[in-house]
RNA sequence: CCAGUUGACCGGGUGACCGCUGCGCCUUCGGGCGGGGAGGAAAGUCCGGGCUCCAUCGAAAUACGGUGACGGCUAACGGCCGCCGGGGGCGACCCCAGGGAAAGUGCCACAGAAAAUAUACCGCCUGCCUUCGGGCCGGUAAGGUUGAAAAGGUGCGGUAAGAGCGCACCGCGGACCCGGCGACGGGGACGGCAUGGCAAACCCCACCGGGAGCAAGACCAAAUAGGGGCGGCGCGGGGGCAACCCCACCCGAUUUCGAGGGAAGUCGUCCGGGUUGGUUGCAUGAGGGUAUCCGCAAGGGUGCUCCAAGAUGAAUGGUCACCACGUCUGCGUCUUCGGGCGCGGGCCCUACAGAACCCGGCUUACAGGUCAACUGGCGAC
RNA sequence: CGGGGUGUAGCGCAGCCUGGUAGCGCAUUUGUCUGGGGGACAAAGGGUCGCAGGUUCAAAUCCUGUCACUCCGA
């Protein structure tokens, strides 16, 4: 799994189509230089402080390795995390990401390259 | 036992599975193994330094900013320790920007006669006049009124009425003496009531401060034309055959002096092009622990010993189980009726909070808990 | 990393420098004008001056600490 860095990625990704969820927002778009998934992650100050942030990043983290096979390869992904990501039960976490994670990729034009 | 003060400290533990980071070793270059991996505040960025650059940063003055009893500690500080003075508390103890108001300027609303060179509204008193209501000249400041604050206080004498006018006590100033390194404390001849408050009002005095900040700075790689236009100031003068010397100009808030440097231009503005990587700085330091000596203490000397995170869309974790702690509750038991102990169940399954060049402080946040010393009260002996 | 600004009535702002009375506009309520609405006029109510200390006789104002929001530069 590639990580997103840069901050023109995260613009691109955030041109495509999104499902929102309560606990997270995710994003996707296709990229057809890429042979393996790039993911990247937000949170925005207004979740709390550092320590919080942190927290609702990581769990974010875990859970999408939970559900690796979701990630489709030539597409890149963005998790916008929200605050009630820090106090879900992880199971509950892991299978709202994986139901927005089928739900986004029926959703994508599969002749967008 | 209850209430409290001060200081110091901890701030989850164990196991399993799956991950991250950088170090060492191995590698079939896919990776594997081993050991390391957040804090007391890492926070706020309020002070002080180290370090780096500004070619170089020395002295004085001005401006600006900061600090403010005294003695010490410290690399330094606006920090800390001790002590003095003032204030609070029954006490342990706590709090204080705590220099100067006879250097000058200014302010003190309303009320009040008067708010600072004292003054005289109601009053009191001598004298004169009177239409008997009072009025005028003068003396006086005891009493009244206002206010946060009223020009020493109380008593006696004194007087026309009064007044430090005189005296006693208290307060105030105070030569000088004694104690202390000092701030200051104790005594006090004598003076004769004088300097009301505000400087976190302007200000004066003393002391301190060159500026910017690790995105500082250095190197490598890649790319590029390290380019062009306009404007300002310069590229000067004298001596000497020459090297060079002197004068003038410019050099980081301003001025002057000094030292050194610049003229291979520099500054401002506009247009255009390339990059958005890596390494270093970067973790051995005013470092921690311990023993001993000096010091009331802050702290310092010496010996021994230890090496303890290094990320960069930013690692140091995620999930589950058990335990401990806490809290709520049921039953049993004991009770000095506050509660304690044992067993079971539920909840939280932890507070504040995440290193970003590094140190010394300050300030602020913090669930719960531990220890030590001390104070007040109650009870028993 | 460095440097500013703001916080006052439900909303938008004065007042702060130079300390003593907290005010303006819109909004709200009531009344009058109108057959009613709109509108106009008149009156009224409404503020821990972000929070905590300090200086002062007295603090929205001065000083210190703190919280929140916001802007600028690198």
């Amino acid at each position: 799994m590639r990580r997103l860095k840069k901050r023109a990625e995260f613009m691109r990704v955030a041109r495509g189509i999104r499902v929102g969820r309560s606990y997270f927002s995710l994003q996707a778009t296709a990229v057809a230089a890429a042979d393996e998934p790039g993911l990247g992650f937000t949170v925005t100050k207004q979740m709390g402080n550092s320590p919080e942030r942190n927290r609702i990043r990581r769990r974010l983290k875990a859970a999408s390795l939970a559900c690796a096979v979701g990630f489709k390869p030539q597409h890149d992904y963005v998790l916008v995390g929200r605050r009630d990501a820090l106090y879900v039960p992880f199971d509950k976490l892991v299978g709202e990401l994986a139901g927005a994670l089928s739900k986004i990729n029926s959703r994508m034009p599969t002749d967008a390259v």
